[in-house]
This record gives C-alpha cells, structure tokens and sequence, in this order.
DNA sequence: TAGCCTATTGAAAACGGTTGTCAAAACTGT
DNA sequence: ACAGTTTTGACAACCGTTTTCAATAGGCTA
C-alpha cells in the first residue's frame, strides 16, 4: 500500500511506478463493460497478449477497489467480480447474470431507507450492499 | 438427494431419517439469534456437548437453505453466513458486523424500485440482494 | 428381536478462489 | 549506467466449502 506523500494529493503518487502491467489492467478494465471475476480479466489480458500474472491482476485490481476506482461484488458462490464504473459516486448495479453486462442505477428511495431502519433499530456505521441480478435482454432473447 | 416419492408430499419425506446430527443442527440454528457461520455452528455443537461433523453441519445447511428455511448471506470476505428467520416470507436484514445480530426488515419500496428498474433496462428473471450492515446498540456501546 | 437395505456420517482429500512469499526483474531519479 | 526502491510472478499456503467413500446407524419387515 503506496503511503501518500502530505501535500500531494491526486497525480501519480510518489513511489508508484508505471509498468506494464498495471497499465494492462486498467486497460482491460476499461475495454470490457460488464463485471469480470479476476481470472476472466487475466484470460483477457493473455488472449490480448498482454499476459500479467494473476497474482498481479489480483493486486492492482485489490489497490483500484481501495481506491475506489473499481467496484467489486459478490456472487453467490463467493467470487468476487470487478467493474470501473463510469460514475465514482454512489450507486448500485443492475447486473446480468450471464454476461456480467451492467448498468448504473440510483436509488434515493433506497438510501432513505436504509437509513430509516438502521436508525430505527439502533444500528450505526452503516453500509449496505444493494444489487438486482436478472439477464439482460440480449442473453434473453439469445436463449433457444 | 434423496429421491421423492410420488404421491407423497409434504410431511417426514419418505427416505429421510431422524438423526441425532440433524436435530441437533436444527437446534443450534434455534437458540442463537443471528447469523452465524458453519464453522461457528460447528463449534458452538462441540462446546454444548452434540458434537457433529464440520461436514455434516455444511449439508445440514445447504439442506435447510434448499428447503427455504434458513437464509444464507455472504459477507464482503466471501463466508457464507446462515440464520433460522422467524419469517418465512420475503424479507431483507440488518445485520450486525460485530455479533452477527440482526433483525428482519421489509422494504414495500425497493421491491418495487428494483422490479421498476429491471423493468426499464429489459432485464428479466430479477432476484436481488439486499442487506443493511451496520453496529447494532449493544456492541457499539460495549466498546471501549 | 434380528436382519436387511438404505440414508447418513465424518475423516481425509480435493477443490477453487484468493493471498502470502521471496528472489528476480524493472522503474525512475541521479 | 547506477543505485535504491517498487513491482512482478511462479509457487506454495490459506481458507471456506465440497466430494469421496468406507463405516455407522435409522427404520422397516419378518
């Protein structure tokens, strides 16, 4: 984890090199639309023939989601999935469970009501994990 | 699996026998509130004297959830975490990172914020995911 | 009750995704 | 080019979960 020098904020950090790979990473990431498990995106890069390591694909794709530039879920065998997502604020996904194609949404009436319940039972620190998985209508209309 | 037998529905599944293993499973998932992961289950069976098998505990498990008597959830590691709900209808959680506590909450307006929204993205086939995480009360103010 | 047939059990091994290790390779400022 | 870091990646370790399979034990029938 590269510490930020005090005083320079945003930029190339200090201390964070340009390689290949980290560049071949965010590439990929910003090729593909849709949430890709790790391995997908290193069977990507290879096949582009921009082989990178999976253990490195796995830890630039760890230091994007700390810095909050990719979001990651959780299906329900436990992978998780990765996505750069054009907007870095707060939002949820509509995610297709075949092809990993994705589309933003907001929820305000969400949000509220999250908070409600939390507030209501007395809980704090919140944070809550919002997503619709369905297939998408060219998966479905694809379908023998 | 065992296989149905036709004609008989519901009530002891024919093939299905009563083992000590599989009341105390049912039990253990009883008395605690909140949800727990098998290993924790596993261990809470071994210290209360009924001492079952980690492997017998994950099919005990994976039955009920299949049965659609227990909910499982996944916390942001990946462990896949269960809970007996009072409720058997459909219904979301807060969840207490710390003690694992929760209660039940309903939420009229996601249900229809998440069907309306796969509805203008033409996707079909939706189920959702959602879970409020949080500090409840007590661990918050049992902190130093 | 004894015996049979099948469901169940659980120790151990396999599995799959992810993370740690560490020596070699590659950046970047000088 | 050199020095001093950071980064890389093959490999092993890890961890939760599932599979395997021989041993055990329900529960029915005689």
């Amino acid at each position: 984890m590269p510490e930020p020098e005090p005083g320079d904020s945003g930029g190339a950090l200090p201390g964070v090199r340009l390689t290949r790979q980290r560049t071949a990473v965010a590439e990929v990431l910003d090729r593909v639309d849709g949430f890709r498990s790790a391995q997908e995106l290193h069977d990507l890069l290879r096949r582009s023939g921009e082989a990178v390591g999976l253990t490195t694909v796995y830890r630039h794709l760890q230091a994007l989601v700390d810095a909050g530039q990719v979001d990651v879920l959780r299906v329900v065998d436990g992978e998780a999935i990765y996505r750069r997502c054009p907007t870095q604020d707060h939002h949820h996904h509509l995610v297709c469970r075949l092809c990993g194609r994705s589309v933003e949404i907001d929820g305000p009436e969400v949000e509220a009501w999250a908070t409600r319940m939390a507030g209501e039972h007395g809980f704090v620190e919140i944070s809550h994990s919002v997503e619709v998985f369905g297939t998408c209508s060219d998966c479905a209309s694809s379908r023998s």
